[in-house]
RNA sequence: GGUCCUGUGGUGUAGCGGUUAACAUGCCAGUCUGUCACACUGGAGAUCGCGGGUUCGAUUCCCGUCAGGACCGCCA
């Protein structure tokens, strides 16, 4: 037996017995003539005594923070308790210890309240690791994966394999590639994500498959976005959208029941795409609170108002938010910090009016009294509120003032971290025009069904048609997405042809599926979650970082083991591959 | 690709056109029999990220660069 316990383990039930404990040095008090050890594991910390008397406590007294100890003793009550530790009734009056490891004195304190910056714990993260904020937030994760497992089993899903060497496509995000040896000049890519794998199971006549699958996107990076990432990839045979949200539903209620020990009521409300893009200005509302997006065109198509008029005549968006009680909570001075942070989504102003019986603010005088009446009518303004106004292209009001409700929320307390607002945007449009390329893209992605009432419209008026597609957010974060898929090759290649892709052109990239829907498919669709996203919602992170146990930088690279890294020429050639100049 | 913030002993911060570069913590030594952020006394430890410029003089001001962070673009 190389030990008996854990570190949380001994209780006053156990004194007088002999245990073998080890673990790290956490702490070490010495106090003259006793010293005092706390023993880190795993699971906990237990406290080592060295009496004046015991022959030992030479040894003890030059042990280091972090060396890792085997000891063996007796348990016997302390004579002052520390009721903030689990094991605090008791201590380890110490007979034989074994140093089994010496530790150099580490860069960073290593507890939860550590100094360090972020750059210094990345480097170190074995130490940073060692934290119990840490370990804690590494075991919620792995109890996450733990009871998605245990759900989706339960549901008759099976967990199947997809490949990581894969082939480029290029539709998405960017590929990471990688260089073939064999076939040089040639390159697999790493899966963005495993979704032609699994409709490729569906077509096999696997029903249900689901898999806790890495995926890799080559873009730049934010506080919540990695290069890599895991998903919760689901996939149905023979179901409709309602299959895949009730599943859904029943797996995050789950998670919260067992995670955070919260009920939450199913089904989950839902917004449809155009609906939410109404209310709140972007596909992931934050549905804690209200201060609802309010449209005023109407109000001001003939306005005197020459910067309303204006957008109203090129067909922009006249919105608003209503803060309530937000005179006094906001000055000119911090309405001008708004108008400031919201220039970075392209608003070149903010308009504002307060509310005491009348309405006061820099634009009121360009407003006619029947303008102003109806503004009072149509955002129900009252005594002490305060409205925000955008006019613009509508991109830019909506992510402005979706900006603005979200930082308004946040600064004047409006909602409740553990609010789960579980909420479904259904009916994303198949397709979207980008004005730069003079193309359409797909929404979601080119395998999503779209509606059937829409198939006429087609190939006469793409930007009309919706799709099956459904998007899971909470909070205002995108936890989740899939779709109904095509399960009819022609309906797929009348798909790629309005992506603008040729017949030469869908075969060489997805001729193998084109092909494969040939044979049989059974109607099928899924879902994907963020893991990392999940964690962190029930992690209470705002840092994917956090719940990554080796993340990478903003600009991902890996402080610990310093990739990305060069390799050799050899390592090159065998590839087929040559560095163009610009060595260092 | 862009905007903004940060870079000073091991760690985290303060500071200022001329300083003996300050504080906390960690580290080392000593005192201490009940600590648990032990306490107290003393000590060591910094080419102020790197390069250039302005200046009599730069850690401080300016430019560049590198690194870290936040955001915009990007992320079907």
């Amino acid at each position: 037996m190389t030990y008996t316990h854990h570190n949380n383990e001994l209780t006053m039930a156990d004194i007088g017995t002999t245990v073998k404990l080890k673990g790290f040095v956490s702490k070490k008090r010495d106090l003259g003539n006793l010293v005092f050890i706390d023993l880190r594991d795993q699971e906990g910390i237990t406290q080592l005594a060295f009496d004046a008397d015991n022959p030992l406590k030479a040894t003890a007294e030059a042990i280091k923070n972090e060396f890792v100890l085997s000891v063996q003793g007796t348990v016997r009550e302390r004579s002052s308790k520390n009721p903030n530790l689990r094991t605090g009734d008791i201590e380890i009056d110490v007979a034989t210890i074994e140093v089994l490891s010496t530790a150099k004195q580490p860069p960073m304190i290593i507890a939860d309240e550590t100094d360090a910056l972020e750059d210094t714990r990345l480097k170190y993260r074995y130490l940073d690791l060692r934290r119990p904020r840490m370990h804690k937030i590494l075991k919620t994760r792995h109890h996450i994966t733990r009871v998605v497992r245990e759900f989706l089993n339960g549901e008759g899903f099976y967990d199947l394999e997809t490949p990581m060497l894969t082939k480029s496509t290029p539709e998405g995000a960017r590929d990471y590639i990688v260089p073939s040896r064999n076939h040089k000049g040639s390159f697999y890519a790493l899966p963005q994500s495993p979704q032609l794998f699994k409709q490729l199971f569906m077509i096999s006549g696997f029903e249900k498959y689901y898999q806790i699958a890495r995926c890799f996107r080559d873009e730049d990076l934010r506080a919540d976005r990695q290069p890599e990432f895991t998903q919760i990839d689901v996939e149905m045979s023979f179901i409709d959208q309602e299959a895949v949200l009730a599943m859904s539903e029943r797996m995050m209620q789950r998670l919260l029941k067992e995670i955070r020990g919260i009920d939450i009521k199913t089904p989950f409300p839902r917004l449809t795409y155009k609906e939410a893009l109404e209310r709140f200005g972007t596909d992931k509302p934050d549905t804690r609170f209200g201060m609802e997006h309010i449209t005023l065109n109407a109000i001001f198509k003939a306005t005197a108002f020459k910067v309303f008029k204006a957008v109203s005549d090129t067909g922009g968006l006249i919105k608003a938010i209503n803060v309530k009680n937000g005179e006094k909570a906001y000055s000119r001075k911090k309405i001008d910090g708004l108008t400031k942070a919201i220039a970075k989504y392209g608003a070149k102003g903010l308009a504002f009016f307060k509310y005491d019986g009348s309405f006061s603010g820099p634009a009121v005088k360009f407003l006619s009294d029947t303008e102003l009446e109806n503004l009072k009518t149509k955002t129900g303004m009252e005594q002490g509120d305060l409205l925000l106004v955008v006019a613009d292209k509508p991109s830019v009001v909506n992510a402005a003032l979706n900006y603005l409700r979200n930082t308004i929320a946040k600064e004047m307390e409006l909602y409740d971290e553990d609010t789960f607002d579980f909420t479904w945007v259904v009916d994303w449009p198949m397709f979207e025009y980008n004005e730069e390329d003079r193309r359409y893209y797909a929404l979601h992605h080119p395998f999503t069904r779209i509606h059937d009432s829409d198939k006429t419209k087609i190939e006469t008026a793409p930007d009309q048609v919706l799709a099956y597609g459904y998007d899971l957010v909470v909070q205002g974060q995108e936890l989740g997405g899939g779709s109904l898929r095509i399960h009819d090759q022609d309906m797929q290649k009348a798909i790629f042809n309005v992506l603008g892709m040729d017949e030469a052109a869908q075969n060489a990239q997805f001729g193998f599926f084109l092909e494969a829907l040939q044979y049989g498919t059974p109607p099928h669709g899924g879902i994907a979650f963020g893991l990392d996203r999940i964690v962190m919602l029930l992690a209470k992170t705002s840092n994917m970082r956090d719940v990554i146990a080796f993340p990478k930088t903003a600009s991902a690279h890996c402080l610990l083991t310093d990739a990305p890294s060069h390799v050799s020429n050899a390592q090159l050639s065998e590839l087929g591959l040559q560095k163009k100049s610009r060595d260092e």
